[in-house]
DNA sequence: TTAAACTTTCAAAATATTTTGAAAGTTTAA
DNA sequence: TTAAACTTTCAAAATATTTTGAAAGTTTAA
């Protein structure tokens, strides 16, 4: 396979498991071409090399930077704004997770929370099934909130390596 | 707050961290309502209590099913089909956990074992970060993979205490 | 100041996804 | 068989999301 080719798989392949996780097509793919570029590009070059339109490289790169997974960078001299993707798998795992806990997660617990201090009658059978589910489903919740404070602390080797010493 | 209160909060709760996680929203919804109702459903109820469709309702109850989290039941002497929610926040987790692993990691783990073959020469800076990036991203997938692997087969309680044990 | 070079905004258009509801299909009891 | 009771399908409509591109805004150099 071409290295263009394969570029243009791993776009392809990026930005589908993004819409697939409800992350927008077009921000994924954006994200892929600056992870696989050496150098920061600018918005030009990126509307180019995606045929998008200028606004919606300016607010996807937005979001980007927003997310903490793309950073300007300015070049001495220029007038433009370079971009620029961290590399570093471990940190966009973690710096996804971290976005997703704040903006989902975290509203999600508070709502449970509330719901299971919902009173009701213990022997009407609404009530039980309702407050079961979600009382078992506000403890799932808070362990994986846990599990993902202690990710965003970790390092990689360590987290991984745990990970299978014990799973092995 | 009142149990009706607290049963349209939860559906709503439900619906909304589906569609950010690209769960279709009434999925969701018809999912909560089944997880708090003590009782299998019929369509007709299902249709009533979130104003669907029959076609909505009828095409969102086969999805629940093929992702292994509603089964059908049938009355003694009823023609009419109960829809049953499993109440196990576990393996309601395990088992999403599967589909998504079945449907979205496989495919792009293929593509990236592909494209971590793409050969080019070693002192180009186009190919070095192309590779770079798609073999790091491999391995975290791989790694994220085998946990999904151990956990699909795990028990809950040795998968959390496991994993306490160790984050402390 | 000015004006060129750039970035940002946002309403309208395009596109994608979801939902409806009527028609077709299936099953069951008699 | 038949017809009633139910389920399924799917094209069209509704809705939601994404994208465009022109206009407005900002920054910089001179």
């Amino acid at each position: 396979m071409e290295l263009a080719e394969a570029k243009r798989k791993f776009i392809e392949a990026w930005g589908k498991l993004g819409s697939e996780w409800g992350i927008n097509r077009t921000m994924a793919q954006v994200h892929a071409l600056l992870l696989i570029s050496p150098e920061p590009l600018t918005t030009e070059e990126i509307m180019e090399s995606l045929s998008i339109s200028r606004g919606n490289a300016n607010m996807t790169l937005r979001d980007l930077i927003s997310w903490g997974l793309v950073e300007k960078q300015h070049k001495a001299g220029e007038r433009k704004e370079y971009f620029y993707a961290d590399k570093d798998t471990w940190n966009i795992a973690r710096q996804v997770a971290k976005e997703r806990r704040k903006r989902e997660l975290d509203p999600v617990l508070k709502i449970l929370d509330e719901l299971s201090k919902v009173e009701g009658n213990k022997n009407n059978a609404e009530y039980k099934t309702f407050n079961k589910s979600v009382t078992d489903i506000n403890k799932l919740a808070k362990n994986v909130d846990k599990t993902l404070d202690t990710m965003l602390k970790a390092e990689e080797n360590w987290f991984w390596g745990t990970i299978f010493k014990i799973f092995k």
